[in-house]
DNA sequence: ATGGTCGACTCTCGA
């Protein structure tokens, strides 16, 4: 018997004030329970906290000068919230992962490092990353009890998640190295909540700015994910993605992903 | 091999 339906978002919103108008549109039309965002691209101090304030709903959020950043809202005040992991490595991951717990479930939303290059530093410092991420999850969830995992991963997980995938071998989202590390970190206990539901469906979330027909000929790419836990991937009900990025209300290259599930 | 487009912010970087 279903007891209340929670629905959850994600949306890489690539400055959160210059999209302002983008979220406020989306929360009055879907009213989700849950709403995670990444690449807020704004320090704390000039976060737009009292218009999306006026929407009742609940904001955390952690930014910094011009990259990253990431924020939470919520339906109802968390219980809990964490910044960042507790390894001891750069602070900047503060604004790259965050855990907010809602209604007794946690929600990890994170803005994987994009990766820039084969080879190059920042690459081998993104498989790190998800080798940190999956520690993290084992030192604070269970794969037995329900939780959440949300937001860009910039890792497209099989050959029909981005178009002409025989062209994106050496891409820093597509390697079979970040794949691997991807594959790994969600082995932990993490089920891919799309895929679960619909093994056979291609669905983008993010068409790329440096290719401007990119919309227009569908040649995009999955790499924003929603994952759950068995327990709650078991009770996911419908996954989808919602606005047409490049067009209203503002052009965005991602698009909004939830997923409802009964809980 | 390169450039294309955005956004933040400083005359350039990250995606």
């Amino acid at each position: 018997m279903v007891q209340f339906a929670m629905k959850i978002a994600t949306y890489n919103v690539n400055s959160i004030r210059i999209r302002l108008d983008v979220i406020l549109a989306w929360l009055e039309k879907h009213q989700p329970d849950v709403l995670c965002i990444q690449e807020t691209k704004c320090q704390d101090e000039l976060f737009p906290a009292l218009i999306l304030s006026s929407t009742g709903y609940h904001l955390h959020y952690r930014g910094m000068k011009s990259y990253n950043g990431v924020a939470v809202l919520t339906r109802v005040a968390p219980d809990e919230v964490f910044y960042g992991f507790d390894d001891q490595l750069p602070e900047i991951d503060d604004a790259r992962l965050m855990r907010v717990v809602v209604s007794g479930i946690p929600v990890i939303n994170t803005y994987v490092p994009n990766g820039f290059k084969l080879g190059s530093p920042q690459y081998k410092y993104k498989l790190q990353w998800y080798g940190r991420l999956r520690n993290y999850f084992a030192r604070h969830l269970s794969p037995d009890r329900p939780a959440l995992w949300c937001g860009d991963m910039n890792v497209a997980p099989e050959p029909i998640d981005v178009h002409s995938p025989e062209k994106h071998l050496r891409h820093v989202c597509f390697h079979e190295d970040v794949r691997r590390a991807y594959r790994q970190t969600l082995s932990w206990g993490f089920v891919d909540v799309f895929r679960h539901l619909y093994p056979e469906k291609q669905l983008f979330t993010f068409w790329d700015y440096l290719r401007p027909s990119s919309l227009e000929k569908n040649k995009g790419w999955r790499i924003d994910h929603i994952l759950a836990t068995r327990p709650l991937a078991e009770k996911c009900r419908q996954v989808d993605v919602d606005i047409e990025p490049r067009r209203a209300p503002r052009a965005s290259d991602h698009t909004f992903l939830w997923a409802e599930f009964d809980v």
